[in-house]
DNA sequence: GTCTATACCCCGATAGAC
DNA sequence: GTCTATCGGGGTATAGAC
């Protein structure tokens, strides 16, 4: 039983994954040329111009992404929640060397039109809204330290994931995820 | 009494302000080059390859901001301390499109060589060191809120700072700064 | 749908006159 | 030090044959 992959999806998920890597402007149609074994000229014809295709990039991983993070069991407490949400995040490095990739667009969104910046503001207030929840539950489960208003403390948490992934990238090591984590957990 | 800027500055400050707007990959030698009034070949006089500009701004960078991270004055409690600190990562928004050259750079950490990583890594170090001990001064002081060592929370919270300086240009608002101070304030 | 061919411009970098 | 001129290559994008 075979998967059958098309083209369209290959340069889809290739951008997603060079986008990670290097960003917006540290890509070419030429290198997903390369990696899919098309001509740029039948990547233009699936995806018109180089916004076209990141835009579509960052709806596919907000999906992907998205379900996931709510796939996670509503009715867990709130630290094993944060557990998996961690571990999810750990998952974007990939080999090591990725980010996420709303969190590099928004690193290049100086180069980008309206219409993806509004896409990747949507991703951040949807993970800030998730994790809002998970820190009211937090606090009144006593097993999360939640300073100020959940939504405040959401914003910066998920800040701090962001930032995090980032610097593991940076240093080379997984283990600054679980810092916020930490971050966040009741010292008992 | 003027004050004589060299056009070696001239093009190391312009070099600091288009990598904390646009990234490494985002601006060119012909950007200086409109922006200073020489020809991009003169550039080229000053610093030979475009790595040789970026490593010298990342220098230049970390000095002038370590340097006022340093002149905070060690005799304030320790939440005056970290009030001071967000102030001055508010400085590096700009007219609000700038992020911290070196989060930048961290974005693009894979189109770099490893002299730039190294002094972007040592620039994280900074500042999660100062961190560490306003927040092991906090948690003496009561004011500030620290779970686990000081050393995971700083780390965790300076990825906080460059998590929310992002979002804060993302979103068009200076208050997410604000966010990642409040939730390390204790709630009284 | 995929290709060849090409337009048109930008890129970093260098040689050499002044 | 700054310039003109240029090299070799890469960038997105399009026209048109198959």
């Amino acid at each position: 039983m075979e998967t059958t992959t098309t083209v369209r999806e290959q340069i889809l998920d290739h951008a997603v994954t060079l986008i990670m890597l290097r960003g917006y402007n540290g890509f070419s149609y030429r290198d997903l040329s390369s990696l899919v074994g098309v001509k740029t000229s039948s990547i233009h014809y699936y995806f018109p111009s180089k916004d076209d295709l990141v835009l579509e990039a960052v709806n596919e991983y907000s999906k992907e992404v998205l379900n996931a993070v709510h796939a996670i069991d509503p009715s867990l407490p709130a630290d094993a929640k944060l557990s998996k949400y961690t571990k999810m995040f750990g998952r974007t490095l990939g080999d090591g060397n990725q980010i996420c990739l709303c969190g590099m667009l928004a690193a290049d969104i100086e180069s980008l039109p309206e219409n993806i910046r509004h896409a990747v503001q949507a991703f951040f207030k949807a993970n800030e809204n998730w994790l809002a929840k998970v820190l009211a539950q937090g606090a009144q489960e006593k097993t999360l330290a939640v300073n100020g208003k959940p939504e405040s403390a959401a914003r910066a948490l998920y800040a701090a994931f962001q930032g995090s992934v980032l610097a593991s990238r940076l240093f080379h090591t997984r283990a600054r995820l679980e810092d916020v984590e930490a971050s966040v957990r009741t010292t008992r």
